[in-house]
DNA sequence: AATATGCTTGGCTATAATGCCAAATAACCA
DNA sequence: TGGTTATTTGGCATTATAGCCAAGCATATT
C-alpha cells in the first residue's frame, strides 16, 4: 500500500468516523432539512447541550458542517449538502477542506 | 428523537463505524475488485494477521463481508457490491442483514 | 502420527471516544 | 453594571478501539 493511497484513505476514515454515531447522523439528518441552533438541536436530541456542542465540533473539525454565530445563538449548518450520495459526499467534503487549505496557505504566504 | 428513529440512527451508525478505518476502507476497495484470502491482504497492509483477521470480523459483525472457508484459507467477499453508491450500501447492508435475520427466525420457527 | 500452513481468539497495553458536571466566555437585556 | 441566555471548554470517569504477541484450531502435507 503505497504513501499517497494510505493518506487518502486515512482522509476518507475520519470523515466516515466523523459520522459513526448516532447523535451526529440525527444532526447531519436535521441539517439536511436547513440550519439549526445549537439549543434547537438539543432539545431535539435530549443530551446535554455541551455534549451536544462537543459532537457538533467533532463534525467541524471534520469539515462537515459550518458555523455561524448570530448574536446570542450559533447556526449550524452542512458544507456539503448531501447525504443520499454520500461517499460523493465524503469527497466533497475532502475537496472542500483541500480548497479551504489551499486559500489559507496562500494567505499565509505559503 | 422516536424509538424507531434511534434504532435507525445507531443500526446506520454501527456500519460506518465499522467502515470508519483506514485499514477497514483498504480492504473494502480490495474486495471490490473480487474475493481475496486473509493472506494476501494481509501481506498487502502489511501488519500482523490477527490485526487483519480482526478487522475482518469487524466487517462481518456489520454485515459488510461475507467469509467464505476453502481448505486451508479463508476468502472474504463484500456483501454488498457497493463504495461509490455509498449511502445506498449503508442502506443496502441493513436490508440484507434485515432479511438474513427475517430468515433465520422462520428457521428456527419465531 | 507428526509437522506445517492459514486463520482466529485471548490477553495485554496504549490510546481514543463518550458524556456528564462545572467553569469560562460571549452576547443580550434591564 | 448586573443578570440572563446560549454556547464552548476543561476535567474527569467510563468504556471502546487498535495492535501486537502468544496460544489454539482447523486443514493440508509428509
Amino acid at each position: 500500500m503505497d504513501q499517497q493511497r494510505k493518506h487518502h484513505l486515512d482522509a476518507r476514515a475520519r470523515v466516515l468516523k466523523a459520522m459513526a454515531h448516532p447523535t451526529r447522523l440525527f444532526i447531519i439528518e436535521e441539517l439536511e432539512k436547513g440550519e439549526q441552533c445549537v439549543c434547537d438541536l438539543t432539545a431535539m436530541i435530549g443530551a446535554d447541550i455541551s455534549t451536544v456542542s462537543k459532537h457538533l465540533t467533532v463534525l467541524k473539525q471534520a469539515g462537515i458542517v459550518l458555523d455561524d454565530k448570530r448574536g446570542n445563538q450559533v447556526f449550524y449548518h452542512l458544507r456539503v449538502p448531501c447525504i443520499l450520495n454520500f461517499f460523493g459526499c465524503v469527497e466533497s467534503v475532502l475537496e472542500s477542506r483541500a480548497k479551504d487549505q489551499a486559500s489559507y496557505l496562500k494567505v499565509i504566504g505559503k
